[in-house]
DNA sequence: AATCACCTTTGATGATGATCAACAGGGGTT
DNA sequence: AACCCCTGTTGATCATCATCAAAGGTGATT
């Protein structure tokens, strides 16, 4: 349990309350974690493995908002309407654990640094969200793609994996819908970069060669 | 106080309590209710205004995150790093209710319906926030601006303005940000609009006229 | 080992919206 | 009333990325 994100910093005694309201759950490669119009009863955390949430349009286009990996909370969406509105799928084996989101309020009366942890993640989902507003409304394809390969290599590092070299857990397509990008200018530029020697590309395996490069391309183009 | 929208459901003791954390403030047209960087202490809600919020990149270029109008909720991006990242501008002379932040965590132990208001309003902003992200990955020009236009009808209408006449408070280039837009784009569109008998536009002041060809303009040009 | 489905790469073309530029209109101030 | 600045409109051109199309790779399944 003490590896569980929204435990930092419980005392032992507060942790042990959220134990025994947390269960655990496997999920499939491909399978779904939770569905748009589910009923929300939980948020969960990802223990291992890696998530992608996406939203369905009305008429049925799909639009990646965003990918999850270990330590990263799941199901935030759902307490707005007590109904889910986006899908979560694992692009990996994966498990997570489900927090039971009445227990979670009641528990979180009685543990204000619970409360207090819960409220941050909260807000990190707002920021997070924001960060990305920012790419899609002025960013380049060459500059969502070199953020993109940024994030997902400090993310990565956080986690103790390398920061220069992963596997990309999802297509290009899921790519290109997260960056508001076809998969045919993510797969582009993929190869522009390796061709200019700031990244390797092997399908899906990705080594940063330049990440100070890849910077750059950040800090330059944007508009006044 | 019964107005402030999150206190929606609470009882009148309860209200009290709430009431006593509280203070007004008010912002004149063009002043900054916070700015990027600030300590965040505080939570506020719009009582009566307009207020924009943008974020600065790192060279300078700002994009408008949200317009807020009265009963909304402004600055949860704080709680996460106890700094506000976005600014927050008021468009109009405006008033809000202050709502510190750490008497509202102390208070919702005290009061469940207050504490679950207010993790709907966290979650709400989530889901705004991935409504936009929707529009900005996958919509076109004439597709955003229908799909602004009408989500300040519904606003306006919620609050009891006409949902078919009004004011807009912000610049065409503070639009084109927020949709990811410059503000030739926004101005050449809403010419169309007008030209198609969509809309009627005098300047900042717009009148729908036909709202229905405006929701169809979102429900075809979508990609597969 | 062979087949198949899916993912990816790459090329050619075209549409959308950005950019550059000039001008018009309002609102406020003196 | 005259002026000025800010905001908005409109036109012409150009860059970026989407679209259409074809072919090559990979991994899974039989």
């Amino acid at each position: 349990m003490r590896e569980l994100c929204i435990a930092v910093g419980l005392e032992d005694q507060d942790l042990h309350k959220l134990d025994q309201i947390v269960a655990r759950r496997k999920i499939k490669r491909g399978e779904h974690l939770y569905r748009a119009g589910d009923t929300f009863t939980a948020i969960y955390a990802v223990r291992t493995g890696f998530f992608k949430t996406d939203l369905i349009g009305d008429e049925g286009q799909e639009q990646v908002t965003g990918f999850q990996m270990a330590g990263e909370i799941l199901g935030m969406d759902g307490i707005s309407t007590d109904t889910h509105v986006c899908n979560a799928t694992a692009l990996e084996d994966s498990e997570v654990c489900i927090i039971p989101y009445e227990n979670l309020e009641t528990l979180s009366r009685e543990v204000p640094s619970l409360q207090h942890q819960f409220h941050k993640f909260m807000s990190r989902e707002i920021v997070r969200d924001q960060g990305l507003m920012v790419l899609l409304g002025s960013m380049k394809a060459e500059e969502r793609i070199a953020a993109f390969l940024l994030n997902l290599s400090t993310r990565m590092k956080a986690r103790g994996y390398s920061a220069s070299e992963f596997h990309l857990r999802m297509t290009r397509e899921e790519i290109g819908s997260y960056l508001g990008l076809k998969l045919e200018t993510v797969s582009r530029t993929l190869s522009k970069f390796d061709a200019e020697g700031l990244i390797g590309v092997q399908h899906k395996h990705i080594r940063i060669l330049n990440g100070q490069g890849l910077h750059d391309l950040l800090d330059h183009g944007t508009n006044t």
